[in-house]
DNA sequence: AAAAAAATCGGAAACGTTTGCGATTTTCTA
DNA sequence: TAGAAAATCGCAAACGTTTCCGATTTTTTT
């Protein structure tokens, strides 16, 4: 039960228990000979180092805080597995945080990572609030935020380019032949500012006429998404192609369309953005934008490790490249 | 930069830090009036108490290490996602840990998790021989499995009723007219064997001649699930209704059925076990088994809260009730 | 072969808390 | 009002490491 200390091993070895750390650090203020023994007899005795009282005299946890509004939501799961993959294999654990729905919630779980003593927290914001929300305890601890374009704030984040992801996939539409689409979502953050951005410089090179269909509903999931779109399909369809801001909405559509009897894509095109992973599944097989998860979550650690290791001040916004993935859901207007 | 520690507010409250240690910690042992004094110079100093200094002493961290094999699968980030706010709500954090497809990795983040010192894991099995892989660590750690049974070990998990799952599964077929129903999904961990068994129970009951169709792929995601479903559709269709293992499975089977042209429902039924989010989507409408997951986290968290706090040696089997979802894919047979 | 340099190791402080124990002060009891 | 009990607070040890500094021993240099 008790659990083995350096102390153990170094009165068992017959040494100082300074010689037992310098003999696991790999440290060559040591004579060869005696670390072997050392080494040897660690692991015969089952020692592990504790990390706790080390973190206690090098004032480092090799802790991140990974703070996400909800981890059962496909697109930040998969962002939290490749961040703990890649952050394990550099000595670093994760610590998960939900920061639920409430701006109080995440200012909440962001002060208990500072009193856990995290060397840095990676956070994919809840609102477009939750910059100020945080900010007084982001010069406390290296921070970078995922996933979230923060436009002018002097933060790190690492995210999509979300203005070209919408202006391929529009540009994708009119190669079919389209040329009335309608942009489905709101444009509450800087994110969706820049997806609905996109899309209307496209329209612009194009010449065509860009179209929206908002709402004020607060929290876009797959019910709102839904009752939404239940609403446009309760008018007439002059459009031939919906771009929905997010996959959640495509989803919602999707749904609404099938109720309403509208084929797609026989009737109407559509196309989602973010690529999480149900738009593969049968079925569904939805034509949409990827964010490229992996990329930005390896982006993100290595980000957020060049602020922990080497102290780097200022801040940098690394901006990925989306990808265009061609599914079901879109229908060539011209090969007819 | 520098974090304002307990001996920079007791020099500033003009008391000792021992004092003002218990003016936080809400000890009787001490006047409420320089209690409420200290506390609010300490917010006003903006003291954090160090957790990881406390950890040193108390000999508790308030960590609970929660390994799952991916947490971009969508069962265990649900699973995750309430037992994070559970574990929250008692005062424990989550260290989250993907164990990956091997027994090795699985190993080495248990290993890693204790020398984090932990209170307690909460485990996620990815694999039957889990509970062999990493028995040398859970008798040096409060330990619970999650959803995984581990039939007659000695070790405290919690999972729903996996036979009477499939039991209720069957019999919802056969009240619908279905006389004959292949079982499709493999036999290969504990609770795979208690799924079979329960769809054979139920066969038995209602005189009916029990079909498998098995196979030795090793990992079951949609992929895998669907290229044995094309197979299977290779060959004649003598049966009215599939009971996929999984709803991982039942999605492949869908695919296979789509793509070979079977309608389902009307020529094939199917019902899925889990009720993972991606049953509920449009075009998909999956009738499965639902696993309490909400519950099991919470369970199992009290649980491992009990072994923590308390102390409970022995170990406990937690079996929860599985509920039958009703949805599109299964036809009434008898109401035509 | 003597002096200098390098290698090896131990002593001890430090990290920021919590808590048992003793000392002092205050309040209560008779 | 004097003695006892209770309340309040400070001292100091302890948790398990890492690392600076100095001491001792070994190797190298001339």
């Amino acid at each position: 039960m008790k659990n083995v200390t350096l102390k153990d091993v170094a009165k068992a070895a017959g040494v100082s228990y300074a010689t037992v750390s310098r003999a696991l650090s790999g440290s060559h203020q040591i004579g060869s000979d005696t670390r072997e023994r050392i080494i040897k007899l660690c692991d015969e005795m089952g020692y592990t180092t504790n990390y706790v009282a080390r973190s206690m005299v090098t004032k480092k946890t090799g802790l991140i805080g990974l703070v996400v509004p909800s981890i059962d939501n496909q697109f930040m799961s998969e962002l939290a597995y490749y961040a703990e993959m890649s952050a394990r294999g550099h000595g670093y654990n994760i610590m998960l945080c939900n920061s639920g729905p409430d701006l109080k919630q995440e200012k909440t779980v962001v002060k208990l990572l500072l009193s856990r003593q995290v060397d840095g927290i990676l956070i994919v914001p809840q609102s477009p609030r939750t910059y100020e929300n945080i900010r007084a305890y982001t010069d406390q601890v290296p921070t970078v935020f995922l996933s979230e374009n923060l436009r002018d704030q002097p933060q790190s984040y690492v995210a999509v380019d979300n203005s070209r992801g919408t202006y391929i996939g529009a540009r994708y539409l009119y190669e079919l032949g389209h040329r009335d689409i309608l942009y489905f979502g709101r444009r509450h953050t800087t994110t969706h500012q820049l997806r609905a951005e996109g899309y209307i410089r496209a329209c612009q090179e194009l010449n065509l006429h860009p179209r929206f269909f908002n709402s004020e509903f607060s929290r876009s999931s797959i019910n709102t998404g839904y009752q939404l779109a239940q609403e446009l399909f309760s008018r007439p369809i002059d459009y031939t192609a919906i771009f929905a801001s997010t996959d959640s909405n495509a989803l919602g559509v999707l749904k609404a369309a099938d109720n309403a009897g509208i084929d797609i894509p026989g009737r109407l095109s559509l196309i989602g953005f973010d690529n999480i992973s149900s738009t593969a599944l049968p079925r569904i097989d939805l034509t949409t934008i990827e964010q490229p998860k992996r990329e930005m979550a390896v982006q993100a650690v290595d980000m957020l490790r060049d602020k922990i290791e080497n102290g780097t001040q200022g801040y940098v916004h690394q901006i990925l490249m989306p990808v265009l993935i061609k599914r079901g859901t879109c229908r060539d207007l011209l090969s007819n």
